[in-house]
RNA sequence: CGGGGCGUAGCGCAGGCCGGUAGCGCACUUGGUUUGGGACCAAGGGGUCGCAGGUUCGAAUCCUGUCGCCCCGACCA
């Protein structure tokens, strides 16, 4: 190798993260760390969020924060610890979590005669103290949620899609009646697919748990599922119907307009910091992250172009720029790093996935113009200054549509309506989601799981935006009449 | 927890078989030249080789134990 092969070569490993089609794992992994999104802790499972990665979670934040204030909800905290008699209450709920419990069980030096757990989820306790808090159906309903993070145990983590700690809303309610609860939970299931759609420019689709994935003590557990760039599903959010289960084991019981006695029927609903996960799975490519424009920390980076001489004068005209950007509500750095290149910058931000660059330098000053170039393209343009900041709403919404179509197409081109179980597993085994009639069976899903590695991802309800038609036929596996009156999705998932 | 791999500078690695107290690229610091797609030159700083024990005059290197990480499975938002 001659010299300056080798330092080409050493330059391939330095700069730029593996291929998604070399290696998609690879990629994930090295994208997470190159952005800066986060990086391993000392705690093993745990990640740290670094600030590109935190920025973006309070984005998240605000934006659903916003919406269950605006639909009536109350934020409130609870505990990070709770005694350990609570998790058993529940029968499927302690069976569910037990394996995955963190329990502190010492003070100091001393036992505690009763362990706390580090919540894997608030339902016990909160509807313990709903217990004390709720007399009459006038009191309902309890619209509430908390901020924090949960604790579970996990074998093998990954960041943001699988953390022994993550961070998370998790919404509680109850209600009077069982219909009201069911309306909330699809209140918020329709929120999650907005917000996804809207927002993170992620198509997902709705629908409903088979029993064999539903949550942990609930009656029904609605999804929304995407589909990542290597074809498994994640699972996006979810909205549990939770019946009186929590209500009977705790005591959440009122008393009716009839002067009866009732339990409350309560719902929980959860999206977590995951959804990142799904942010960069979906939307990423070879050189980086893409981000959603809606939600990406920093919406546009400009890059003073400029020698020595010049370089504070355009630092300062780009300062001039993202002001007059910034009274647009818009989200913008001005890269004031001397000393790297600009090719070096160009490339960082696009790692970084920020939709829009705008370059700056003395020729485009003299001439008022700027170089524009959308994350998504190659090609840059030049345009009058003026309309760099008048044009850049539209811009970025044009980008998110972008990520959208580009996200759907490819969901759509990768799942195959089956009907026989050969082509059922290769379609699998090609990295798609399958959609094929089942019968409801809870072994015979376990048998296609241990087949194939998939499992129903759910099904999908009749207004849900994609692969909502009705019908009847065979389940692919074992033959009997299909349990749904429609299609299910089968998928392998993260 | 079962199978496989790996722990040497912030990152990526070489050295190990044939013991003689550590090297390369990138990153970092300083100075200079550069700057419209991952700059160049020069001079520097930084590790004692995951940890513990053993063999030896001497261990990154050999032996034993242990811890941690990654990948594949089982578990999972």
């Amino acid at each position: 190798m001659t010299k300056d092969a080798e330092k080409k070569d050493n330059k391939a490993q330095q700069y730029g993260v593996t291929p998604q089609s070399v290696d998609f794992n690879d990629w994930y992994n090295e994208v997470v760390k190159k952005a800066d999104l986060a990086d391993n802790s000392p705690v093993a499972g745990a990640m740290v969020v670094r600030p590109y990665g935190s920025a973006l979670w309070e984005n998240i934040q605000r934006w659903l924060d916003d919406r269950f204030k605006a639909s009536d909800h109350e934020s409130l905290i609870f505990p990070t610890l709770i005694p350990m008699g609570f998790i058993m209450k529940e029968a499927d709920h302690v069976e569910g979590f037990a394996p995955e419990l963190f329990t502190v069980n010492k003070i100091g030096t001393e036992e505690l005669a009763e362990p706390y757990v580090m919540r894997p989820t608030s339902e016990t306790i909160i509807g313990h103290m709903w217990a004390g808090w709720l007399n009459s159906y006038r009191d309902l309903p309890f619209l509430h949620y908390q901020w924090g993070s949960v604790f579970r145990a996990e074998l093998r983590t990954k960041a943001f899609l699988r953390t022994s700690e993550f961070y998370w809303h998790e919404g509680h309610t109850a209600h009077a009646a069982e219909d009201e609860a069911l309306a909330e939970v699809r209140m918020i299931l329709d929120l999650y697919h907005e917000f996804c759609r809207d927002v993170l420019a992620l198509p997902v689709v709705r629908g409903e748990k088979t029993a064999t994935e539903r949550f942990a003590g609930a009656v029904s557990t609605f999804s929304i599922e995407g589909m990542m760039r290597d074809g498994k599903a994640l699972q996006s959010g979810t909205s549990h119907y939770l019946g009186q289960n929590f209500s009977r084991a705790f005591d959440v019981k009122f008393q009716t307009r009839e002067q009866k006695e009732d339990y409350a029927h309560t719902t929980s609903w959860a999206i977590s910091s995951r959804i990142i996960g799904a942010i960069i799975m979906t939307h990423g490519d070879d050189f980086g992250l893409i981000m959603p424009p809606r939600i990406a920390p920093v919406q546009v980076v400009i890059i003073p172009v400029g020698r020595k001489d010049n370089f504070s004068e355009m630092v300062a005209e780009g300062e001039k720029l993202a002001a007059e950007l910034r009274a647009g509500g818009v989200r913008v750095r001005v890269d004031k790093r001397d000393g790297v290149t600009n090719g070096f910058k160009y490339n960082d931000w696009e790692l970084k996935g920020v939709p829009v660059r705008i370059e700056l330098g003395p020729r485009d000053l003299e001439s008022g113009v700027v170089v524009v170039k959308n994350r998504n393209s190659d090609e840059k343009e030049t345009l009058p200054r003026a309309e760099a900041v008048s044009g850049l709403a539209a811009r970025l919404d044009a980008i998110h549509d972008w990520l959208y179509a580009r996200a759907a197409n490819f969901m759509l081109e990768h799942t195959t309506e089956v009907d026989d179980y050969e082509t059922f597993k290769q379609k699998l085994e090609e990295g798609h989601w399958v959609r094929a009639y089942h019968c409801g069976d809870a072994a015979c899903e376990k048998q296609i799981k241990e087949d194939t590695k998939a499992t129903t991802r759910n099904v999908p309800l009749d207004d849900a935006e994609f692969f909502n038609e009705r019908g009847e036929g065979q389940c692919a596996r074992c033959g009997q009449p299909g349990a749904y009156g429609k299609r299910v999705i089968f998928g392998r998932q993260y």
